[in-house]
DNA sequence: TATATTGTTACACC
DNA sequence: TGGTGTAACAATAT
């Protein structure tokens, strides 16, 4: 069995739908199962700096979470890790959307928002890797400063990711493409997802990819992304969207979580290996 | 009980 | 010194 993290598509959809529903809320309450979420302040401090502040938006930076609140002018973040969720239930009431068939991790609430119009969110994280964290302008600056492009943004282009993979040229490409200083909300899924459809074999020394291939690895990062981000990101055990519902994007998946099944383009099997110590998945046949 | 999971960072080595 | 690779760490299910 394996685990699905969320990633740039999983946590922009979160991004979307918490944009959409806590825009204008201000929180009443909320409650700390788990104080190690919100480390390094207690509890106590940490809900006595967040009642009362109207959320003004929600952004994303990587596969962090930014909520922007008024009138403090602080930014809640939020990290989730391997099995963080965010629930805001009730989001599909009067519509034909069926019914979550994923489970939310109930028995693993860490935090609780209450909102003064009495929804609430609900913030769970079975292997509590996740964090919350409150933020200054210059904490926000800190956290976001190491992070490198954003590969959905317009200011990711062919001479720049020529740049990021001329950074470390003998390092394997799957190093390159999770290292999120150089490309910032790519995982494992992504990576090994981007490198089929490049026809690339991620454990390429960056330096021997040809112009073709580069270009090609340049046009799968975001048609992959946003396919993704289409479908609502990907669910195989973990991940569900605020809703409570599951993302579409597993059904799409080609390499990754397949090991020793047969390859969907060609009669091959995909091989899994370990590759900068993560699984690692790919068609011999495929990807060269 | 050993192992697997991933994002992130720390550190050892050359 | 800096590029590179490995391991540790967070916690839990199986």
């Amino acid at each position: 069995m394996f685990n699905i993290m969320p990633e740039l598509p999983e946590v922009e959809t979160i991004r979307r739908e918490l944009d959409r529903v806590l825009s204008g809320q201000v929180i009443k309450s909320g409650k700390i199962f788990w104080p190690g979420a919100v480390k390094p302040l207690s509890p106590s401090t940490f809900l006595k700096k967040l009642v009362g502040q109207k959320v003004k938006k929600v952004e994303r930076r990587a596969k962090i979470l930014l909520l922007s609140l008024q009138p403090s002018e602080l930014t809640l973040a939020i990290h989730l890790k391997m099995t963080g969720q965010l629930i805001y239930p009730n989001q599909n009431q009067g519509s034909t959307l069926k019914p979550a068939k994923a489970e939310p991790l109930i028995k693993h609430t860490r935090v609780i928002f209450n909102f003064t119009d009495g929804s609430t969110l609900r913030f769970n994280d079975l292997r509590k890797f996740g964090w919350i964290k409150i933020l200054s302008d210059d904490d926000k600056k800190v956290l976001l400063a190491r992070l490198g492009r954003e590969p959905l943004s317009p200011k990711f282009n062919l001479e720049t990711f020529q740049t990021i993979l001329d950074r470390y040229p003998n390092r394997r490409l799957k190093h390159t493409l999770l290292d999120q200083t150089l490309i910032a909300g790519l995982g494992n899924i992504y990576v090994d997802e981007s490198c089929f459809m490049a026809g690339v074999r991620p454990t390429r020394r960056t330096k021997t990819l040809t112009q073709l291939e580069i270009t090609k690895l340049y046009r799968a990062i975001p048609k992959i992304l946003n396919l993704a981000i289409k479908k609502g990101g990907t669910s195989a055990r973990d991940y569900i969207r605020s809703t409570g519902q599951p993302g579409g994007f597993a059904a799409y998946l080609k390499v990754y979580g397949r090991g020793g099944k047969k390859c969907k383009r060609c009669a091959g099997v995909i091989k899994k290996i370990k590759l900068a110590g993560r699984g690692t998945h790919y068609c011999p046949k495929c990807q060269k």
